[in-house]
DNA sequence: CCGAACTGGGTACACCGTACCCGATTACGC
DNA sequence: GCGTAATCGGGTACGGTGTACCCAGTTCGG
């Protein structure tokens, strides 16, 4: 049956995440071990980008055989999970403020986790279909959660400030990451890329057909994306600040409202 | 030569998205059209999503063999892009405000971003190295860039405000549009997945690891992604507004200053 | 001490992108 | 008109992928 399958598929691979997974007594002691082979994948992923990993090329790298990776995670997928979670989890905490304001917390959420896409970009290029859920992912939804503890909001406000945030910190480092990819994983150059695209867009600016884009200066793209990101995420914080003001005034002035 | 090679893949890529291509006088007429093909690609992507979407099968859809596409089509990162522009290009510019204020323009960009992705989830699955620079994108661009127009600020700020709303928009789809096709793609349904994470998810909760997760009302999670998005979309809205009333306010009181 | 349970991993299959090659077709130069 | 160069369709083949299946070797419970 497909469902019993999948179910057992789950349920496997939640274990893999969670870590709850007692040791057979028989049979030989494993080679390997789940970690091993989860910061192996990292490590590949790392440093040969999300196309150069697969299951023979981290066997290679333990010095198994590919099969025997299959002893210890159901399939490439759920190794993506693990190496997801993990990733997640490797964030440090120590600079993490604990009793600062909203603000502070939502900003530290979100420049830790550019940090993270910036160091393991392919996070944003494998798509699994659901969210992880792991340890490490809801110990950091725990985390932005506490900044926001003691605003007098609702939790679908709460989760619409984290998913916003979240969800821009994700769209600008997926852009910025695949570009910082770029050169090594197409083998063009910057430089052969912008050259062999200048003629073309310069007829276009010409045409007419795009006068607003051919009124930019010129260097109105040589925007680090460090700097556009950061701009976009204190606006973006300023707007939930104005959210807040907002519902302050309306609080204190007219009669409470809820939803 | 490496260099001769990569330079002539760039302008033979460059030359089919921008449609300069004058047809060969020798030789049969082709029985297939960039158009048709392109089309079909969309068609599959949509369909059976980005796993479905090889040469192959695009072939098959067309009735060729697989290796005729190459006589239009350099290799298949490319064929990507061209789906990918010409899926820029489906949106219907009819609802498109042309002289409204800069905010309306702005949400009806995302909006419309927003519905693209919904339409053509690949489009956020697909990572392409380098942005596609296509006619239908700098279309785009240039009518995000026209709601700007009359504001007075630089045009890094410019630049600023439209990848602020375009990170944003394209984060949070993706996590949508992935949620949304996981049920196809995985063979495991909502329920199956909730059922499963249930108990491990329960005993994570009661563990006391991540309180404020814990504390959160049972429906927090259940809030559609739309009005997740158009609700950061508004704060962030929100936000530029702000930084232009802060602008206006220094501009107006102390010394004028530019960057 | 036998058999059950487990580990390592080789082989094989289906599928992928695409390099290379060949015959058929067409239009140009003579 | 005719040879020839250019183009089109596409078959074959290669090296890669994830992984199902199977078997040999190892270890412990009964």
């Amino acid at each position: 049956m497909t469902t019993e399958k999948s179910g057992d598929y789950l349920r496997r691979s939640l274990e893999l995440l969670w870590g709850r997974r007692e040791r057979p007594t028989r049979g030989p002691k494993p080679g390997l071990t789940l970690d091993r082979i989860v910061a192996a994948g990292i490590r590949i992923a790392d440093a040969e980008g999300i196309d150069g990993l697969s299951m023979r090329r981290v066997a290679a790298e333990l010095g198994v055989g590919a099969m025997s990776l299959y002893r210890y995670v159901p399939g490439k997928a759920e190794l993506l999970e693990l190496m997801i979670d993990r990733a997640y989890g490797m964030t440090d905490g120590s600079d993490a403020p604990r009793d600062a304001d909203w603000r502070t917390v939502l900003r530290t959420v979100a420049l830790g986790t550019w940090r993270m896409y910036l160091a393991h970009p392919w996070l944003l290029q494998v798509n699994l279909a659901r969210p992880v859920l792991g340890p490490a992912a809801v110990a950091g939804l725990d985390y932005a959660l506490s900044g926001l503890a003691d605003l007098d909001i609702t939790d679908h406000e709460r989760m619409g400030f984290v998913t916003a945030v979240d969800g821009y910190v994700a769209g600008c480092a997926r852009t910025h990451v695949n570009a910082a990819q770029a050169a090594r994983q197409t083998g063009i150059s910057d430089e052969e890329f912008w050259t062999a695209h200048g003629p073309m867009l310069e007829k276009a600016m010409l045409s007419g057909a795009y006068p607003h884009v051919a009124a930019l200066a010129e260097d109105a793209f040589a925007v680090p994306g460090g700097k556009l990101f950061e701009f976009g995420l204190e606006r973006l914080l300023d707007g939930l600040e104005a959210f807040l003001a907002a519902r302050d005034a309306g609080r204190s002035g007219g009669g409470a409202k809820d939803a």
